[in-house]
DNA sequence: CTGAAAGCGCTTACAG
DNA sequence: CTGAAAGCGCTTACAG
């Protein structure tokens, strides 16, 4: 869409420098071939000429690219923004080029938001995948490209994935509650088909079942939004009002339900998080939550990346610790 | 770094489709050249073949880019992502490639990206810039590449930009504070000096003005945070207890005000906000803040790039109007 | 409407 | 350590 202008060239480079377009590239390509006189010389005359490298040339020429396409399904997540943006701090530190696209949990933008990318020649995708994405679209693109999935698992994919251990989460969340001893406890989430809300649930599960706990029926409200977990959350309580204990799957739905929990006339109900999503808010420093390291997801995916560009095969699935953090609403 | 297969090109779906390199090329660049039957074989001979277009290529050959760097300074901010993601939305409407990069609020990093990004053949760059960003180097870039400007002002720089009319936005907050009789009066917010706050401070000033009151002295809380605005808030409150009213910059320092009032014995402050993050939290639903549309930012900006793209001058400045959502917190 | 040819800016063996 | 040459996958006039 629109034009450049006269674009100066290795040759033009060459030219001032006094040397061949061969060495001039032999610089570029960072080798270690070329005396340190000539070396100086080309750099002279790069800066002098303004000349800027072309990696579209340089890419088809070579069939290499260091081009990572990081693919993000909620970029207004403020906790998937800053793994974005740790992942990309990290692959410019290993001399490869992050490019964010959002999805915009739209399973249809993915699919183009992918298509697209390859014909720009990405190297890698990283993908925080789109609920319900399906396994063969993810398993037919690993076939022929680096692709590492994260934060959220798409099940029985061959794809490699990197995600917080959430059955720990929700389980190391439960058990802080049970240790208090209450007795009415019910898990609230989102979604509780998929598969990351299952494995929150087995662990809320496994907790309850260790201290011989029947607990309530798991709460669904559908979509994650903190008004739709308040709805939910008092409809359910309603049925159950001897309610005393609330897992809740991340801190979104939390809000929801202490708002929820803050109409009522009791205040006698402990609330835990089981995913922690940072904001710059005062206002949360209240929750009990389960804190998620976004860096060491993105340096997790890393390593995997550069088993994946040596061809060695990394690990389907890694699963980076947590840690609860204690505060006021579980008290 | 990664070695690509085989690959097909257009050469193999000529040769399957059974026409020319250029009959192929044609259709590929939605050329109407072409005869339907002579398209259909080729569209047919592209998917049977899983070719995929190389855009590093075409873009070589044809010295023409659709790719649009999206350079962000905070991605961790839902307004920005959200921006980021509308612009990403409409971008790919017009034909053209987003590609979102974060400089994480560091000069250095944004600087260094634009220097990436060059190298990538960027057709346009869309920045939102970091605080403090040199005006000659945003002059350099625009004057050899397409530059657009976001959300924030680089003072007295050549480059196009579009904003949230600040001015108008403090202007109709404190206006409502007014009407109501307030007389002390406070603004609070970042970096008092930076283009955009000095516009809020001119709304909240002109106001006050038309009012016939004199302000107090501005709150400068550094950096933006909740925490920061709360403590700068309570201090600056001790020397003024009879405050009756406070402009708040933005939602976050509005959060750590409310937090500040909250902890005083009295609870007759109005507060208002200048600048509305969206975010999924049913918490700030009690705050009077004026919204912006990000959304509308991100038309009037592609608006402004297609100007660009060919070659007439947009208006340098561009403000989008604001509109003031009253709500509890100021009644 | 189609084909042959040149060339975008680079990298990569291969001789010297 | 350096130079000449081929070629990556496309687009673009230019003849037919």
């Amino acid at each position: 869409m629109h034009n450049k202008a006269k674009s100066v060239t290795i040759f033009d480079v060459a030219e001032r420098a006094g040397v061949s377009k061969s060495t001039v590239s032999l610089v570029l390509t960072q080798s270690d071939k070329v005396g340190n006189k000539s070396k100086q010389k080309i750099l002279k005359a790069i800066d002098e000429l303004g000349y800027v490298y072309n990696r579209d040339a340089a890419a088809m020429r070579s069939k290499r690219s260091n081009l990572v396409a990081i693919v993000i399904n909620d970029l207004t997540n403020p906790a998937m923004a800053h793994l974005a943006t740790s992942l990309q701090l990290l692959l410019n530190d290993n001399g490869l080029q992050a490019m964010i696209v959002s999805s915009n949990n739209s399973l249809e933008l993915q699919a183009n938001a992918v298509k697209n990318l390859k014909e720009y020649n990405a190297a890698a995708f990283i993908i925080c995948p789109v609920a319900n994405t399906c396994p063969k679209w993810l398993d037919t693109l690993s076939a022929q490209h680096k692709v590492i999935t994260l934060m959220s698992e798409v099940p029985f994919s061959a794809a490699p994935c990197v995600l917080p251990d959430y059955k720990k989460a929700s389980h190391v969340a439960s058990m802080h509650l049970l240790a208090q001893g209450v007795t009415n406890i019910v898990f609230i989430g989102s979604e509780l088909t998929l598969s990351d809300s299952q494995a929150l649930q087995s662990g809320f599960n496994t907790a309850c079942a260790q201290h011989s706990i029947t607990a309530l029926a798991p709460i669904d409200c559908a979509v994650n939004t903190a008004l739709n977990a308040k709805n939910a959350f008092i409809e359910a309580y309603k049925h159950s009002p001897t309610l005393n204990a609330v897992v809740c799957a991340n801190d979104i739905i939390a809000q929801g339900v202490i708002a929820a929990i803050n109409s009522l006339t009791h205040h006698c109900i402990k609330v835990v998080s089981c995913h922690h999503i940072p904001n710059s808010a005062v206002i949360n420093n209240h929750l009990t939550t389960v804190a998620i390291n976004t860096t060491d997801i993105a340096k997790r995916c890393l390593l995997i990346l550069q088993e994946l560009l040596q061809n060695t095969a990394p690990p389907v699935k890694t699963l980076v610790n947590v840690n609860l953090q204690i505060r006021d609403s579980s008290q």
